[in-house]
RNA sequence: GCCCAGGUGGUGGAAUUUGGUAGACACAAGGGACUUAAAAUCCCUUGGACUUUAAAGUCCGUGCGGGUUCAAGUCCCGCCUUGGGCACCA
């Protein structure tokens, strides 16, 4: 047994075989157990996996195992998010049939991941581009229209031209494509919404009982996405009478309105006549996002000539179009208040327009022509009517109050957060089932009729235009209202639908409804979920704006679909995130083939705690080589000695021998705190590998004894278990070489006697004015008095004390004693 | 500009929950043992400056400057800096 070689290929392919032939993680409903639902973010199947993947699925993996270990009901499930456009992008420029490129990555990645050991229960399987899959995206997409949640609307869209492609407003980044980081234009489009900003409210309302466990952060950036604010809607006059609604958060400024601004694409702005008015509102349409909404470019706008009517009162200002406008906020028209407001300041300074204060500073006051910007803090209403002279933190209220006792205003509520675009004009993805037919209009495909088969068959022509559009097979299709000739919708879904769900399909991958009621109720929702921020608010807040649709619709008992949400850090190398353009990618294979999954999994794990970056080091892998050698070293060299069902209770053990228990069971409590409390792997491992340096101390001697064998096979009972949460293969091959017949994967996690975790011996310090002086061993149960006595006898205190009178002494049990002295 | 999270040895990182021995664990470096030799392995040293023949000891030290406290990496105030998010939303 002690020169036993540590194969890891052997063991690790031994190992895989074993737990893929004994069906080890296959899931069952079981309700005499607790469930534990742990998902990680499933991948997009691009080819290969990066390490950003493999530290993503090896948190998972561990904490998987140790909830298997601690008794709950796991299920692990892993899938595939195998709609987009990357496969489109190869076929064209390969001519492989996307069905072809995406399975071939797929199949590639799962040996992969078989590889790694992963614990999954790969009969939940799914694959997002399979009819089976997609059909139940199409035929949510068919409630929701039914619902009103699902609509087609004209209007001004995100278009990235590089993707051929519409974008949502989440996945446009500083003007820029989320994928391709291509400028994106506007362009108008009759496309397909999902009406998520009916749920604003709920999602908002939902954080509360996500803030504990769910990093502060993601909450804030969809707190801040969705973007609530409270105001006022103000039915300002044209001349002619005609209402001009705004909405402003500042009702406290409308005495200081100068101006008036509307959005370009305002329909308003149809009865314009003057050319050289509307040369600058055609202008401003086609500037680009960027132009329009990045604060350095200046604020462009054109007096119409027209004069809105000030409600409050009576004055008449000018009505600008101004390119800083958005037509999908608010009315698509503002007031503004260049006295008050930042922006308006600027604007009013560029074009000639008066600024009026009606805000100012008791006993300093403001004056408009010496001011370099606006007047944005709180203070006291001037100019303002009835409302002169208090507050305009309490004007606010005053002026909603009176606006809407008048018949002019309405305090209102508005959301930054737009209706999700969903209609993409790409292939591969799953289509929106909808039939146009002359009579009846826009018709939904038939349930019966479900899925809406995507064509695999299509004959990509080198341009980036969808190959839907030119199929007549899949276009002519008889409308399912009346029968005559109808056509198909050809754009398909944005492929953030298809993982807005996927966590609850897992639990019924093969049913003939969109759940299988028993499964989900039972498994549902998300124990843990773990991922990248980078989806924060995008697939974050369309799962769960799906999950509240689906529990509306009574197909989820829970609202929220992810209890508790891990953000892992991003793997670095050489300061940057490993990326094939910066040249740093490390590929997982190789080092699996050089170390073996084993130490992949711990390097990832160890390196860093698993919030945080973490950064590639190839000494640091060699190191987690290393800790497992010595692990299996020590277990070759004292297997001898292993007996089962070890109890040193009943011996009397010697001093080492006790403190090494205590060590033991010291580490037992830490590293369960660690993963359970804490999910910091870096220092459970970090605790396993003292206990281990503390082992490398003893010799044969120590253990070659009733007592010693016993307290040995204990430490094995223990730590082999917990280490097989992290390197199970070898933990494996450990725990049968000592003879013991049951598979780790199934055993329980090990526990811990409490009154072992203290040590008998502590050391104490004593500090004269907060300086250590002298530190000394003492026994643990030492009092607070004894503590005190040995303080003033001591050689090192009593010297520093000589001469000064003490003030007061602290004593912290345990710990310290301070003398302050003067 | 606004919001959030960081800044600790040569390096990755502990300790931050609850103010109470800063630097666990690992890497790198140096030394030793084993070996014909190397690799592997095992052991020891390792924040800085200084005093001392030595044993030992003194001072400084968690981005910078203040403060609170018997005691601050930890709390408060003000800066510097890195990373992330948001950025005309009326």
């Amino acid at each position: 047994m002690e020169d036993r070689e540590y194969d890891f290929k052997k063991i690790e392919k031994k190992w895989q075989d074993i737990w893929d032939k004994s069906k080890a993680f296959l899931s069952k409903i079981d309700n005499s157990k607790k469930k534990y639902y742990l998902l990680e973010m499933f991948p997009y199947p691009s080819g290969r996996l990066h390490m950003g993947h493999v530290r993503n699925y090896t948190i998972g993996d561990i904490t998987a195992r140790f909830h298997r270990m601690k008794g709950f009901n796991v299920f692990h499930p892993m899938g595939w998010d195998a709609f987009g456009l990357p496969a489109e992008n190869a076929a064209i420029q390969n001519n492989i049939p996307p069905a072809k490129w995406t399975a071939d990555n797929i199949s590639h990645m799962k040996k992969q991941f078989a590889l790694l050991g992963f614990s999954y229960d790969w009969t939940r399987e799914i694959t997002s581009f399979k009819e089976n899959y997609y059909k139940w995206n199409q035929w949510m997409f068919i409630k929701m229209y039914e619902k009103g949640l699902a609509y087609k609307k004209n209007g001004s869209v995100n278009w990235c031209s590089q993707c051929a492609t519409v974008l949502a407003n989440e996945q446009v980044e500083n003007g820029q494509c989320w994928r391709c980081e291509s400028e994106v234009t506007q362009k108008v489009l009759d496309q397909w919404f999902f009406r998520i900003t009916d749920y604003a409210e709920d999602l908002l309302k939902g954080h509360e009982e996500l803030k504990d466990t769910w990093p502060e952060q993601v909450i804030t950036m969809q707190r801040n996405w969705i973007g609530r604010s409270t105001g006022l809607k103000i039915n300002f006059k044209l001349e002619s009478g005609e209402d001009f609604p705004i909405f402003t958060t500042r009702p406290d400024t409308v005495y200081g309105v100068t101006f008036m601004a509307i959005a370009p694409e305002h329909p308003f702005l149809a009865r314009i006549k003057d050319s050289n008015v509307l040369k600058y509102i055609h202008e401003f349409r086609n500037q680009s996002l960027s132009d329009r909404t990045s604060e350095d470019k200046g604020k462009d706008g054109v007096d119409t000539g027209i004069k809105i009517i000030n409600p409050f009162t009576g004055v008449k200002v000018p009505l600008f179009v101004g390119n800083f406008v958005l037509m999908e906020y608010g009315t698509g028209a503002i007031m503004s208040v260049p006295g008050h407001d930042s922006r308006d300041f600027a604007f009013a300074k560029k074009y000639g327009i008066p600024v009026k204060i009606v805000i100012d500073r008791p006993g300093n006051p403001l004056d408009p022509a010496s001011m370099s910007d606006a007047f944005t803090s709180d203070g006291i209403c001037v100019n303002s009517g009835e409302f002169n002279g208090i507050q305009n933190t309490e004007a606010m209220e005053k002026i909603s109050m009176y606006a809407e006792k008048n018949g002019f205003g309405k305090r209102e509520v508005n959301y930054r957060l737009r209706d999700w675009g969903i209609s993409r004009q790409r292939y591969w993805g799953c289509p929106i089932p909808i039939i146009y037919c002359e009579t009846c209009g826009t018709v939904p495909v038939k349930e019966k009729d479900l899925p809406v088969v995507l064509p695999v068959d299509v004959d990509f022509h080198g341009d980036s235009k969808s190959p839907l559009a030119q199929m007549e097979s899949f276009l002519n299709v008889p409308c399912p209202t009346c029968g005559a000739r109808g056509r198909r919708e050809t754009d398909t879904m944005d492929t953030f639908v298809d993982s807005s769900w996927y966590y609850a399909k897992f639990t019924s991958p093969d049913s003939m409804n969109i759940f299988d009621k028993d499964e989900v109720d039972y498994w549902m929702p998300v124990d843990q979920y773990i991922g990248g921020i980078e989806h924060a608010v995008l697939h974050l807040l369309y799962a769960r704006f799906f999950s509240m649709v689906m529990n509306d619709m009574g197909l989820l008992k829970s609202r929220e679909p992810f209890s508790r949400l891990l953000t892992q850090g991003m793997v670095i190398k050489d300061g940057a995130k490993m990326s094939k353009s910066k040249g740093n990618v490390v590929d997982p294979d190789r080092i699996i083939e050089k170390y073996g999954a084993d130490t992949v999994r711990l390097f990832m794990l160890f390196a860093s705690p698993p919030k945080k970056d973490l950064d590639w080091s190839d000494k640091g892998v060699e190191g987690c080589f290393r800790f497992i050698g010595r692990i299996w070293r020590f277990v070759n060299r004292f297997g001898k000695f292993y007996v089962k069902d070890s109890n040193p209770e009943k011996l009397e053990l010697n001093d080492e021998l006790k403190k090494i228990r205590i060590e033991l069971h010291r580490t037992v409590k830490i590293v369960t705190n660690d993963i359970e409390k804490r999910m910091q792997y870096n220092t459970a491992i970090a605790r396993m590998m003292e206990l281990t340096n503390t082992l490398y101390q003893a010799d044969e001697k120590t253990f070659d004894g009733q007592a010693g064998k016993q307290l040995l096979s204990e430490i094995f009972d223990k730590l082999i278990p917990m280490l097989s949460a992290f390197i199970p293969h070898v933990a494996e091959e450990m725990w049968e070489n000592l003879g013991n017949g049951n598979m780790l994967v199934n055993h329980r996690w090990p526990g811990y006697i409490e009154e072992l975790t203290s040590r008998d011996e502590i050391e104490i310090v004593f500090q004269v004015n907060g300086k250590i002086r002298s530190k000394v061993s003492v026994n643990s149960d030492i009092t607070k008095e004894a503590m005190e006595d040995l303080a003033m006898q001591n050689d090192k205190v009593v010297q520093m004390l000589e001469g000064k009178e003490i003030v007061k002494t602290i004593t912290v049990p345990g710990k310290l004693v301070n003398i302050v002295v003067r």
